[in-house]
DNA sequence: GCTTACCTTTACGTTAACGTAAACCTTTGT
DNA sequence: ACAAAGGTTTACGTTAACGTAAAGGTAAGC
């Protein structure tokens, strides 16, 4: 048998701190289809997955559209070969972009430390002038 | 003299990728505030900066409020001792968030170059099966 | 003087990603 | 029996960040 474990709609909005009304708006984007139990949503582990990567995708800057995309790549299945250079190359792009996106926060980082480190200074100065 | 150098608004737009509209849409939130000369804007080499960290600040999916308080932060103006506090957590807070940035693109990363590798193995397949 | 290429303001339109409310089932505890 | 706590659908509202005209001013080149 397999990790017949399962999820209702607020264990998971819960565990990832998102609303049951963004679970049920990604569904109706196509995104997740859970089974039901009568009317019931019931997740399984690979629909947590799904969310998981949904919400990784959403802190990246993606659109759902973009997560979207990139989960059917993570997803072993239809690929008959014309589509796989389409695939390649949006692979590539998305490769270049997260590359950029990684210099942009090294910078960042830097610069905030150096904010940090500005106002760490000037209220040492203005308890010292106390 | 100081630098001197100026930029039109297209001169911007074009280095950057963005639409004048845009630039202008951003003096609109108060982000900007070029010269005139006349009714034209005149943009100066620190304004060009400006609008680098704003962009900066859209690729790490910071809304233009967010990268706003950024932009301030760098500035090293007036900061009375009661605000620096204040100023200080939501840096820390920022480092956060851009700590797990950093993780989410890292494992995005590793993900993306599997799925390189299973595309290019499927296409290797069909090659050797012609 | 006329076109071309810029610039300007004003203002309504658009898309994504939900929020929020209404109105309604269905268990489950007391 | 009934209220409380979950679940459901349907549907209109909202915000951010511009897009997209419309309508016009100005300076350069022919």
């Amino acid at each position: 048998m397999s990790d017949s474990k399962t999820y209702s709609i607020s264990d998971l909005a819960k565990e990832f701190d998102v609303t049951t009304r963004a679970i049920r708006f990604y569904e109706d984007k196509g995104m997740l289809a859970p089974e039901r139990k009568g009317q019931t949503r019931i997740y399984t582990p690979a629909d947590r997955t799904k969310l998981k990567l949904i919400l990784r995708g959403k802190r990246l800057g993606l659109t759902l559209d973009e997560s979207n995309d990139l989960i059917e790549m993570y997803d072993p299945s239809g690929n008959n070969s014309d589509q796989l250079q389409t695939l390649l190359n949006t692979i590539r792009e998305r490769q270049v972009y997260l590359r950029q996106q990684m210099r942009d926060l090294e910078v960042m980082m830097v610069d905030l430390q150096e904010s940090e480190q500005r106002c760490l200074d000037a209220m040492q100065e203005a308890t010292e002038k106390t």
